[in-house]
DNA sequence: CCGTTTGCGGAACACTTGTTATATATTAGC
DNA sequence: GCTAATATATAACAAGTGTTCCGCAAACGG
């Protein structure tokens, strides 16, 4: 055998410049050769690793969706509290990282249309997002639908994304936030189980009128 | 002076012709000879009105912008509730009109990224919408912050439209329309004695901008 | 009716694109 | 060291790209 290489390493290395690239100059400008150059090889090593530019991007996005899975802080499990925040936080492109994922998302929405497959994988990424905020949302406010309620969340919190993208000077980092904390706090507010339940996590505080 | 013809309605043709295409078959298949081919006519025509294909599709965001707002029902200016549903459903994709403007925007942003120009035009874009909904939200209920309200409103809406874009099962236009009313219950649920906001304190941990 | 100006079809151009094929270097097992 | 298999550079290719240019048809002003 010839020399060793962890094909799924070299993969990462290869759909995070990809990443990098469309985070920077957008995907128009996210070709064979450019990519390769970003990732500082050649367009037979990234053919090598891809069937074609299709299949470069869909993973481009799935290794972008994973990234930021993996870089949830691991917290207590038991706090699902936390466990939300965090979550919600990691759609807020509040920092480069985050950015780039948006941006990455964008390119590939955008892709999507008119392509069956693309669009399926993307919404299957949202539906997935959408079951693990649920959860969560479940663990922490016994509400009768636990599901729209982190709907509301999520939408909440792309909403905020998606014009903190294009409008940064608006939405600094701890506005995004702000928001996200805003949001959150209808937990305890709007729900009246919810009120009536002492017991509840007390990281937000119940606000009285 | 030769065949007259009235060259601003002619521009609307095209790209109205460009945004049916993008909206069908996404960005990547809307070149000049197909685009030229979706409005009846050849490339000769479309270089005749824009100077480049950039220009076509910033004209093509601007005039899906002017369309949807061309086509919110004028009510009667007194009644800002209405206004306010109006001009938010105007942001759901729950007709075909409303459905390709999201897929133009699309298509726009992802170009605009590392186009300062275009990028430009989207922030704008948004901010008169804000702006806008803002003085609906300010004639309906006297908060202290009607723009945070409205960009709550705002932000909850173009969620579910992101949502709604790629799981259109999951979202039919009920539900869509149903989050909505949710949403801006919360007006009418939340007066500005209740809020109390400025004791709010936020317990939530902090994360590194 | 004529000259001029505009609208636009159509072809040509220069270039970029994704993709494929080929060559070379590198390494693991024998 | 030989062989075989892999990794990747390099070059070539065909298709498609945005753009430019030419030419003709149409229609207004005179």
């Amino acid at each position: 055998m010839p020399k060793v290489v962890d094909a799924e390493e070299r993969r990462v290395e290869l759909t995070d410049a990809a990443a990098r690239l469309i985070a920077r100059a957008g995907i128009g400008a996210a070709t064979m050769r450019d990519v390769a150059a970003e990732a500082g090889v050649t367009t037979g090593a990234l053919t090598h690793y891809f069937a074609d530019k299709r299949e470069l991007l869909l993973r481009t996005f799935e290794a972008s969706l994973d990234g930021r899975r993996a870089k949830r802080p691991d917290r207590d499990p038991a706090d699902a509290a936390l466990s939300l925040y965090d979550a919600l936080a990691g759609a807020l492109p509040i920092d480069d990282d985050r950015r780039r994922h948006w941006m990455v998302t964008v390119a590939f929405c955008a892709q999507a249309a008119g392509d069956h497959e693309l669009a399926a994988a993307q919404r299957d990424a949202y539906r997935e997002f959408r079951a693990h905020v649920t959860a969560l949302v479940a663990q922490i406010a016994p509400v009768d639908s636990p599901q729209e309620l982190a709907e509301r969340l999520i939408a909440q919190v792309d909403g905020v994304a998606i014009q903190a993208l294009f409008d940064p000077e608006s939405w600094p980092p701890l506005r995004q936030l702000a928001a996200l904390g805003h949001a959150l706090e209808t937990i305890r507010l709007r729900p009246p189980s919810v009120v009536a339940r002492s017991d509840a996590r007390p990281c937000i505080p119940k606000i009285t009128a």
